[in-house]
DNA sequence: GTAATATGTTTGTCTAAACGAACATTATAG
DNA sequence: CTATAATGTTCGTTTAGACAAACATATTAC
């Protein structure tokens, strides 16, 4: 065991989390743009990346681009997963405002475990899914008995009203809503998984993120032609090319 | 201005955490104490109490006890704040173990801001009061779905039997609760805030905590002879004598 | 292809935070 | 009232992280 495991900083964690993302937008990551996307002077990049480099997570030659190693972009993939599930959780049940969820989503991300990271995912997925109606319902709910000083008579008054909601609502959807194929999905849409069909590879990659029948998808970008879209799912990024999209099925959301 | 108001580092926040819990429990803050709780060695308690003495966030003489100046209190409360705030909600909503619930809001509490802090309260509140039946209501949805797929109708079936659940269970609160004096809860017990009468001070002091009607306070600790007692709310301590909680009307919850 | 510019690296410096060992003070046992 | 133990402090070191200035290498413009 030479590059041990031992955990990594909040600042190293940073420095993997800007190189995802920034791979993910052009296929190279600079010492300039990390600079500039951590608000870092460039020598402390440099240094960042030899560390890095001896802990075997990035590849790093001098004044060449950086890329992650496969150990380097299973670390750099979680705490980014970290940072959507808080930032999702914010805005989605909490009703923040995105520049602020994001914000404090960098400063929180370092330290939470993987269970309540579980959690607040499925507990963010349940609440876009469930409720339907705009997404009012817990936030109606919370704030709205919050405000109305959480007296019995109008929570319950909320809950029916609620409730009401979601049988209308379900039944609308259940009238026009019909399984279709992920691939049909618009940037910004999103399905929850009916069925995942096809070969191998694929339904592996998406099965070990632990998605089961019913998780939430979201579709990102599409590239022009429609291939390949990138999704989300579960605090995940995965990139699919257009026959895969078409072997998942999915019941459109909203 | 001498002693600038810079951001403190996580480190300074945990150390005034760490002073408060201490001087709550006894009169006094040792740095051994210190030293233990945040496991950390004696000489760095030192310096620690040296930066925050310059700071003017703590009285510190050497080789006497530490308290907290004004304003150190209220830094220490807004972190301790800050911490109960994710406690609560990661044990009452996500239902995580309390160990592990504030290990987490431990690495967490620094960078999460006033706003979300706020809301997470509200939020956390409003599923202990509001659902009733053993905080079943939000975990039945959100688990239980999530677990099911998310399939519609098991959803709905899931609201129908929680809002069944919210109804008899006021039904029979109506019944058997009726308003009591915060004097008469035993530790443990929570309440909701039907009126605070009584003087300026406690009022102020209530009432300053953004505390409306309907809000939750919980009886943290009772001395003998029921004064003074130490209560929660909002995520602050508050110690009240017997007579300023008996100025304090509630309705009992659970 | 060379000059000018942009980008990356090295070096030295700084700060915060921690540690251990040695020393100072206070508390306690007898 | 001393001797010993417990506690607190100082000092010297270490580490991680950041910065700026000077230097090195690429890139681009002409």
């Amino acid at each position: 065991m030479t590059a041990d495991a031992y955990a990594l900083s909040d600042s190293m964690e940073n420095y993997l989390e800007a190189i995802l993302l920034l791979i993910r937008e052009s296929p190279v990551a600079r010492a300039k743009d990390i600079s500039r996307h951590l608000k870092v002077n460039r020598s402390s990049v440099t240094g960042a990346l030899q560390a890095l480099s001896e802990r075997g997570l990035v590849n790093y030659e001098p004044y060449s681009f950086v890329t992650l190693t496969q150990q380097g972009t299973e670390i750099a993939t979680s705490v980014l997963q970290r940072h959507e599930a808080l930032r999702d959780f914010f805005v989605n049940v909490l009703a923040i405002d995105g520049a602020e969820a994001d914000e404090a989503a960098c400063r929180m991300e370092h330290g939470i475990s993987k269970s309540i990271v579980d959690r607040l995912i499925s507990f963010a997925a349940f609440v876009e899914v469930c409720p339907r109606a705009g997404n009012k319902w817990i936030r109606g709910l919370g704030y709205q008995c919050q405000e109305a000083a959480l007296s019995s008579e109008k929570c319950e008054r909320c809950v029916s009203q609620c409730l009401q909601d979601v049988k209308s609502n379900s039944k609308k959807r259940n009238q026009e809503t019909m399984s279709t194929k992920l691939s049909e999905l618009k940037p910004g849409e999103k399905g929850q998984i009916e069925k995942v069909a096809g070969a191998g590879a694929i339904k592996r990659r998406i099965t070990d993120m632990g998605v089961i029948k019913g998780s939430l998808i979201e579709v990102v970008r599409v590239a022009p032609m429609g291939d390949p879209m990138d999704v989300r799912i579960k605090g995940y990024h995965l990139s699919l090319r257009k026959i895969e999209a078409a072997d998942i099925t999915v019941n459109k959301v909203e």
